[in-house]
DNA sequence: AATGAATGAGGCTTCATTCAT
DNA sequence: AATGAATGAAGCCTCATTCAT
């Protein structure tokens, strides 16, 4: 009857991101059937049962932090092109660049190297994911182009396949970093690595002068 | 002390491969963890305990798996870049079309999605596939690009991530194929990825005319 | 936080003695190897995960089995030692008998059987046990067999060999219990066992009447 | 058609002591269940294959490990009582004697290590043991005895349980040396040993002398 | 809401046994 | 007679899930 703490009340009502927050890590570290519950209990600082409250079953954590990872960021680019006012390229970069500072560098980054791995497996998250997140990504970066290419600003070129590829270095950017990218040396500089990929593309896509 | 009959020897000189296969073919789809070996053993019709005739542990299979995988098409890229004698560009081209076809049509096509998936699980795994096959497919991307660059084929810039974004998105073209690549409706081709990546490259790479 | 119910927290801590007491029971009579941890779990009213709350492994379990075993009977023996006033015959049989009925009539009768099985397999624990168990046992017996030697009650005797022969037949007593014992028909009574030996001993042991 | 050379023949005849031989060396280090029949071929120099050409289970190798391995000492103790003819202590002393230099020297020494360990998982063949062996050593003893108590050599004590107690101490000694023997810095030596128990049991045996 | 002890199905691994050569 | 590749039942161990507290 009488009313929780309101500290105690946002202690609770972030427990679920808590939780998933936990799972996303390991998940992405060591894959989905290779994460033990209890590692995540452990990380999050509850006990193993209390796993149970907030979700069904692992499957349904995986979901959920898939689910929560990575929406916003989507909205974000689409309100992003909609007020875009500049050139097609400025609208390429700010779409990548946007996308690179508000994944790369926050806990979601390894969603889709996570995504990536474990696609077979859960084969409707992964179209769940696809329909929210990489179709409306592509879409973004396809009107882009096709801006671009409709203003004489780019060379025509097939729109869906170049999508792809303008995409890709940045996928792989991401990906490396929660794989192989521990092998090597030196790190890549991702603010070198967009510049030498934008530097590229911009020239790239260009029209012909002639 | 007689000698076996030539039909059994040949069998048991090919079981590792077989079942090295099988396996390949699992870890690519489930990954590591969710593979059983039974069903690996099954894929390969032999029984579950035939498995540890040749390998010493499940651990054991993956590590044959990567180590069978993938050297000899290094090797044929050098020679390739050895024997090359055309344009830079050229040899880019050669370069990457070889390694598409060489692996993307191969069985081996999924052994980047997977090292991908389990490169954290298996460090020393990776270590090694970094060492025998990215460190020496970057060496030779690098190459062609320096080449291009000293003859003035290419305008200038940092090479080595460069390499990376040239390469990025081949790469990025298996590891689709072996995780999302399942849930859009057509496929991306190939061809015309590599065919736009190439003509993206060509035009981005080019010194500038004037 | 809550502090548990007395009930359940007994159980909790009475669990492992629970587990190592079947597990002795079962290691006695078919051996380490020949014992199945589910024939353990079902005698001691778990399941068989639940032995893996308590012990890492089989063997792990094993070392628990002997460690808990038998070491404060060692410490009566010493007790009845320093504290005995009468002959060194008297302290002889009263070692002799302590030790019978401490464990000869417990469930740890059982361990020197199981140790002298399974003492190659585990050298470590063989190591422990010697060091805590043996090594003391013997010294008690040599101090009582020096006193009447001193005393002139025994006559004088190389004495790290008879320790070994006083003690050979109430080990065997033991040994023999668990393992032929259930050949023969009528079974050696204990008893009349331990006092004829000790009838032998005290006109053995005895120095010369001339 | 043509007739074997000798030295083949020898060779196949031998064959089956040969393994069982092989098979006793590891079933003492290890006892029955953990010794795998693999090592007991390689040691034999065979393959796991042949075993099964001259014994039909691991278990059958097993009762013809121990049927193979001890009959004869008896018999011999059974000719040296029938021919002995001096004082019931000399032939106590004899038998145990040969008992000793007949079985502890040789290869067959492990026996009663392996029998104690793995009777009460082999109740057949420890009752085979028992009846052909236990139960005539003990009645060789016991006669002895019997005849140094019917000549006044000795005073009068309940004979059977004196049997096991004059018998216990030269069995430990071999138990030992196959169990515990490994953990002590100095191992006894058996003819001390013997000496002292010997020397025990003539004082200790004989008829008061007043 | 939270705990953590307990469960038991399922996977990896071993090894006695078989059988084609 | 001998081999050794192959089998598959069985055991150890893990871990997602449950539930009494």
């Amino acid at each position: 009857m009488v009313s929780e703490s309101p500290l105690r009340k946002r202690r609770k009502e972030a427990r679920p991101s808590e939780l998933t927050a936990a799972a996303l890590g390991l998940f992405v570290e060591k894959g989905f059937a290779a994460t033990r519950l209890e590692e995540v209990a452990l990380r999050a600082g509850v006990s193993k049962g209390t796993l149970y409250l907030y979700f069904d079953s692992k499957e349904a954590l995986f979901k959920a932090v898939i689910q929560e990872g990575i929406i916003p960021v989507v909205a974000e680019g689409e309100a992003i092109a909609a007020s875009h006012a500049g050139s097609a390229f400025d609208l390429l970069e700010r779409l990548l660049g946007n996308w690179w500072t508000r994944i790369g560098e926050t806990d979601f980054a390894g969603i889709p190297k996570l995504m990536v791995a474990e696609a077979r497996n859960f084969p409707e998250v992964a179209q769940f994911y696809y329909e929210n997140v990489i179709r409306r990504g592509r879409a973004l970066v396809g009107a882009a182009l096709e801006r671009g290419m409709a203003s004489g600003e780019f060379r025509r070129m097939e729109i869906e396949t170049c999508i792809e590829v303008v995409i890709a270095p940045v996928l792989m950017l991401l990906i490396w970093r929660f794989s192989m990218g521990s092998c090597q040396g030196k790190q890549v500089d991702p603010a070198q690595y967009l510049a030498i990929h934008m530097d590229l593309l911009r020239q790239g896509l260009q029209r012909s002068q002639v």
